[in-house]
DNA sequence: TCAAAAAGTGGGAAATTGTGGGAAAACATG
DNA sequence: CATGTTTTCCCACAATTTCCCACTTTTTGA
């Protein structure tokens, strides 16, 4: 369960280092293998490769003649890349997801659950001002939050 | 099962090299033996022959009476190359379906379970920022994805 | 407060991969 | 059948990637 927020530098080659607190728990999930795919937000999300497996049957498995489908699976499997944690406890970002997140130094990586969010930090923090106001001018709930309480 | 983006270059006599992180599951699924072929959304789509079998199979079981059918059965069928990879992992894609999916010379490779996808480089990117924006315009979701958490 | 350990960072060399092009073979044409 | 053109195959070089070492900075604990 991955959980936290880590400002982090990558390096001129695209390697991001690990946060050290989650160290123990990605060698223990997943043996230090990471599978990296994009999301809608433009982000990345990484995901311990059995999570991510749960993720790809799922996908595989619908009906690829149907547009909504085929438009989920070029997104989430066509960009799905294997990255493996180094030596030095670092992942190499293939530069085509890190164009696609506008990654080039500052990164923000968000723990979530099941697996990580990667952001450019500025996009980050665009994104999460504008969450909170629109929060704030909403006046109903969607169903899917009704019962909520935190 | 193939997944993952790749940029590419084709080169002056239409060839493209094999990223070398497929090469082992190529040659054990297909020895090489690979079948090209068109999409509606205007890119190749790239087998190994024993997967496309299974669907040639599908296509020409399906009744041709039905105009749907025909059309996607010329598409499909009617454009089906089979391509071998050459001793230096590259496969020469032949002059007319280049032509159709507008490949000159920066391309995009997409694993998509079965197969690749093959675009124009610039054809991809403008595809993928519409889905994007209707991904995140879409209120409500099709059924086959209802149930779907990533 | 200082020393030791851990974490973060940079960079170089070897190995792998990508690319261009030329010679031989196959094909087409007059 | 001879000649010119296209296609195929293979070699060699260029570029990139990977792997690993070493240094700097930060954290930890006595």
């Amino acid at each position: 369960m991955f959980q936290g927020i880590n400002d982090l530098n990558l390096d001129a080659k695209g390697r991001m280092s690990l946060p050290a607190r989650y160290r123990d728990s990605i060698q223990e999930s997943c043996a230090g293998s990471l599978v990296i795919t994009v999301d809608v937000d433009r982000c990345l999300l990484i995901y311990p490769q059995p999570e991510w497996n749960v993720i790809q049957q799922k996908l595989m498995q619908l009906p690829s003649i149907n547009k909504q489908v085929r438009r989920l699976q070029r997104l989430l499997l066509g960009h799905a890349t294997e990255c493996d944690v180094d030596s030095n406890h670092r992942i190499l970002l293939p530069p085509p997801l890190r164009k696609f997140a506008s990654l080039t130094k500052h990164a923000v990586l968000i723990g979530q659950g099941n697996k990580f969010e990667l952001w450019d930090q500025e996009t980050w923090e665009k994104m999460r001002e504008r969450w909170i106001k629109e929060e704030n001018k909403l006046s109903d709930i969607s169903e899917a939050l009704e019962t909520l309480s935190i």
